[in-house]
RNA sequence: GCCGGAGUCGUCUAGUGGCAAUGACAGGAGACUGUAAAUCUCCCCCUUUUUAGGUUCGUAGGUUCGAGUCCUACCUCCGGCA
């Protein structure tokens, strides 16, 4: 029988936990390290399929919890799959859409906050999300109408929807939430259902041999604490996933020894996903702790808020100065964007609120994060990446 | 010429005699990390670091403790009649 998946480690970065590879799937191989845009909704926003290949992406991630509610996994199952569905032919991931289901109550914008744990900033009580050690229920954010999620759920959604990769059904905690409340969420949730996801997956994947198999990442929690990221990592490392995800909420300034203290303990052979991580510096210090691959909506949400990546920092286009800036946005840059438009045509754009605008700084912001992780893994292969992420790092953060 | 109506922050607009005065747009700045996001926040008469001060609702007077609001005249615009 042939396995799904596999995933090979082509070179290391000595002195560091990074490492390149390559990442084989039913629908094609990743180079890792790899930036995956999302498409929650089996689309990324503004662009067609085409576009998105365009900008270099190797593959694309939906949601489970989003395509679950509309159109809902019958049709996609009907449709041959996600990839089928929306007419890309590229791997597949999907998330378990527990993220959604609490971050819509309790962690509503305060999942992951990156400065701090102030109290001031405390989520408001959960309204749409209840959670029990069985699963969570909650209210449909289109139209209230109750709906429950377990592990088995989740994994049966997942595969009918049918993406090459899908996570296990986690429960997100919140920086917010104490020490004695994330033990209790590993031990009586995260855990049990990472356990329960697996036997469920692997029993659809028998069920449902006509179509191509599907691989399962754990997913590593336990919020700032070491001893706890610790833990979890060597707990679902033990069992059979065929790759982890690192998840949860986490401080920024600390994410790059957190994704070490994981990478430590989990199986050096299998592959490592960063969920909703970006931002250079971050993917930066991910990678050389061990990360292998990333998803994030950041660079198309900002992209469609008129915020565009540059090498010297991410600027707003809209900015008086660029109404008559007739230069490419980024002369060094070779994606479709920039090769063709101006930044005063971008200005207007946005300033007009011409869909267009949405389209052409998607693509950009894509393609400089995809663009920055190619040049990451090519880094590590030659043995630059030290003095790749310094300049890089400099010169994105202290010129502007 | 007569009768009626109207003049408020760049534009449109709210405004019972009682706090520079509503909302929208335009304009300026910022934010966005497993997408409830083509979204959100702040500024937007002048000066000031501020709790502050100054000057304002077509113009000029008046009534009043107090006027964007009431009265008078004038100016401009829009209807109607000549």
């Amino acid at each position: 029988m042939t396995k799904a998946f596999k995933f090979t480690i082509n070179s290391r970065l000595s002195g560091s936990l990074a490492r390149a590879g390559t990442l084989e799937t039913p629908h094609g191989t990743i180079e890792t390290p790899a930036f995956i845009p999302v498409g929650t909704k089996a689309t990324l926003k503004s662009l067609t399929p085409e576009q998105l290949a365009d900008t270099g992406a190797q593959a694309v991630l939906a949601n489970a919890y989003h395509l679950y509610l509309r159109p809902g996994p019958d049709i996609i199952d009907q449709a041959g799959g996600l990839g089928a569905f929306m007419n890309w032919s590229r791997p597949t991931f999907t998330d378990s859409g527990g993220f959604q289901v609490m971050s819509l109550g309790v962690g509503y914008k305060k999942v992951i906050d990156m400065t701090g744990t102030d109290p001031e900033h405390q989520p408001k009580k959960a309204n749409l999300a209840r959670i029990d050690n069985d699963g969570v229920t909650f209210k449909s954010h289109l139209n209230g109408d109750l709906h429950r999620f377990t592990p088995e759920i989740s994994m049966q959604i997942q595969h009918q929807i049918g993406a090459d990769i899908t996570f296990a059904f986690d429960e997100l905690t919140t920086l917010y939430d104490s020490y004695d409340y994330q033990i209790e969420s590993l031990n009586n949730r995260t855990h049990p259902w990472a356990a329960r996801s697996l036997a469920e997956h692997r029993r659809l994947n028998a069920e449902r041999s006509h179509r191509p198999p599907q691989a399962l990442f754990g997913v590593v929690q336990g919020a700032n604490y070491e001893d706890l990221r610790r833990k979890s990592a060597k707990f679902l490392g033990n069992m059979d996933f065929d790759g982890f995800g690192l998840g949860g909420a986490l401080e920024k300034s600390r994410i790059g020894e957190i994704t070490r203290w994981m990478s430590e303990e989990l199986p050096e052979d299998k592959p490592r996903h960063m969920l909703g991580i970006s931002e250079p510096d971050d993917i930066f210090d991910c990678i050389e702790n061990g990360a292998d691959t990333f998803d994030c909506v950041s660079p198309a949400r900002v992209g469609r808020n008129g915020a565009l990546y540059t090498r010297h920092g991410r600027v707003n286009i809209t900015r008086q100065e660029y109404k008559t800036d007739f230069r490419p946005f980024d002369e060094t840059c070779d994606c479709y964007t920039c090769a063709n438009y101006s930044r005063a045509y971008l200005s207007h754009l946005f300033r007009s609120k011409e869909l267009l605008a949405n389209t052409l700084a998607t693509i950009h912001n894509e393609h400089f994060i995809l663009k920055l992780v190619d040049d990451i893994r090519n880094s590590i292969a030659d043995d630059s990446f030290y003095s790749f992420k310094a300049e890089f790092v400099k010169e994105y953060y202290e010129s502007r």
